[in-house]
DNA sequence: TCGCCTCGCACTTTTGAATCGA
DNA sequence: ATCGATTCAAAAGTGCGAGGCG
């Protein structure tokens, strides 16, 4: 069992002041971190009983009270301050340093589910140059987004704050055209992975009322992705921490891997690393000045306002780690809760956007960067793997449709990969949207960009301006959502990879598919097109 | 020529089946 | 027959360097 020694502190250094909209009982309290009652007894389908007291008080951890820790911070900050690079490969790359968290804060009955998205961190594509990161170019059209499914999803409260919960198995590839549910990525590119963990309902489902969910993101695990380390430094720490390549480590008593590159008379150096040191002989001998560091010290712009953040620095200030969320997290509450047959979203916006009237046109639409976590849960791309295996694997259209069928029909494979829509995280990219059109990829868009956009959008805040904690309905009603099911089949013709046999299907899974896939309907074409917004500078929207 | 990417290699850890004993 | 511990081979993960490609 690995130990949370690397936890911070603080992790929840930013949490939304207000609770979350569209929870009947956690929206009146003032200070959800005391006084939240949270999801009733009934609302979690747990009847009144002998224990009654003690699921009243659990019934007080509501969504707003998780708290997460990075595991492992530290060693997060050593690659970030470095400027983290992540490898991707055909086949599929794990992450290192692996993404561990601990989780507390849940209701240890409820089951919630863990995802994982990596987002584009901005618009730039980046090259290193001089030992540092540079800016070298527009980003290239995003890939399309995939959650990453915790395998033990959905799970109760107390089995999630059990143990460190890790995600060590996600990969990372550069596949367009990966069939293995990867995280697509585009090499030479900054992201940043976000955590979001949905509570699920009664029926270990996603999309029923009360369902809500919340983000939380760890600046210090952005990196850049590439097919080959560019940094030095990165490399070393890779070996340096990476038990699969001990093999590299050098050590005072034998150092295998000279001995074996001298036995064949390779140069003990090897060229990168001489090229590096060429480059910047001074490198090994001063600390670390890297572009990591400057942006780290950048973050120090970023103001807190009513637990908020501004951002004060342009990206091309700060080729790395701009991420205008910077901070050692960030936390974004949702809510999702049906209202006249249609599911209402509550969702980071800045005031102006959510002031807007309910019916919101499509001038609004396109005036005004929508939620940025709207996007990422669109699952144009649904899969099915083993219930304890991460979800990778596509399942058929109608599956996907099955959102159609839960409640009559045989539940569909399982589904939870999801492709989404993906926008730079940067804030800034409001700004520069227009500039970076998005040309998703039409094997993988079939769902997403061949959706209708979303009818009506509305949002609607009680929050102050300054408030990261805002809410947006999403009015399509289900019959609207079971009507596009079809369209999100591109890899469910696709055969399984070896080794990965259907299971039968979950209907937990289906659910937060169709949950998730309820949200796709901001994630047309258009609204990709516009919607390259930030999720964490919100405070700094403006209605343009 | 250059930058980026793919591939195969050697090395390591992880995983799971097989075996054994209590 | 069951359960837990141990062993071991296969699978999987890692960075490296050579070579390909545009």
């Amino acid at each position: 069992m690995l130990q949370d020694k690397g936890l911070s502190e603080s992790e929840e250094a930013f949490r939304a002041p207000g609770p979350a909209l569209g929870e009947a009982s956690a929206a009146n309290a003032p200070e959800p971190a005391l006084a939240a009652p949270g999801l009733s007894g009934a609302a979690l389908g747990s009847p009144p009983g002998p224990g009654a007291d003690v699921a009243a008080a659990a019934a007080e951890q509501t969504i707003e009270n998780i708290k997460v820790g990075l595991h492992e911070k530290e060693l997060w900050k050593k690659f970030h301050e470095a400027g983290t690079e992540m490898i991707i490969t055909k086949a599929g790359r794990r992450m290192f340093p692996s993404y561990k968290v601990k989780v507390t804060g849940m209701n240890p009955k409820t089951k919630y589910i863990l995802l994982i998205d990596i987002v584009p961190a901005d618009d730039h594509r980046y090259k290193f140059c001089d030992n540092k990161w540079m800016v070298a170019g527009k980003a290239e059209p995003a890939m399309p987004g995939r959650l990453y499914v915790h395998p033990d999803s959905p799970a109760t409260g107390a089995h999630w704050m059990r143990q460190l919960v890790s995600f060590q198995k996600l990969k990372l590839t550069n596949n367009h055209l990966d069939p293995f549910g990867h995280i697509i990525l585009n090499s030479m590119h900054k992201y940043q992975p976000r955590l979001h963990i949905v509570k699920a309902d009664e029926n270990n489902a996603f999309g029923s009322k009360n369902t809500a969910f919340c983000t939380h993101v760890f600046p210090e695990t952005s990196f850049i992705s590439v097919t080959s380390y560019q940094n030095h430094k990165i490399t070393q720490l890779k070996i340096e921490n990476n038990p699969f390549a001990k093999g590299f480590r050098g050590s005072d008593d034998s150092d295998l891997r000279v001995a074996r590159l001298q036995s064949k008379e390779y140069p003990v150096i090897s060229k990168s690393i001489m090229r590096q040191r060429l480059i910047s002989p001074q490198l090994s001998a001063t600390p670390d000045v890297g572009p990591l560091l400057g942006t780290h010290q950048a973050l120090q712009h970023y103001q807190h306002e009513n637990g908020a953040h501004s951002q004060l620095a342009e990206p091309q200030d700060l080729p790395l780690s701009t991420f205008p969320a910077q901070r050692d997290s960030s936390l974004f509450y949702h809510c999702l809760k049906r209202r006249d047959g249609a599911r209402h979203l509550d969702l980071p916006c800045k005031r102006s956007y959510l002031e807007a009237p309910s019916s919101v046109g499509e001038d609004h639409y396109f005036r005004s960067p929508p939620p940025y976590d709207q996007q990422m849960l669109s699952p144009s791309y649904c899969s099915e793997v083993t219930p304890r295996e991460a979800c990778m694997y596509s399942g058929s259209g109608p599956e996907i449709a099955g959102v159609s069928g839960v409640d009559d029909l045989p539940p569909p494979p399982l589904s939870c990969n999801m492709w989404t829509s993906v926008s730079p995280y940067t804030s800034y990219s409001v700004q520069t949207m227009e500039t970076v059109p998005y040309q998703p990829f039409p094997t993988h868009f079939t769902a997403t960009t061949m959706m209708p956009r979303l009818p009506t959008l509305s949002a609607q805040s009680s929050q102050p301006p300054g408030n990261a904690h805002f809410s947006v309905y999403n009015q399509l009603s289900q019959s609207q959502v079971r009507e596009r099911g079809p369209s999100a089949s591109f890899p469910r013709e696709r055969g399984l990879p070896p080794g990965c046999e259907r299971k039968p299907p979950s209907p937990h899974l289906n659910a937060a598919n169709e949950f998730l896939y309820s949200q796709t309907f901001s994630l047309s074409r258009e609204s990709s097109l516009q919607y390259h917004s930030g999720m964490g500078t919100v405070e700094n929207w403006t209605d343009g």
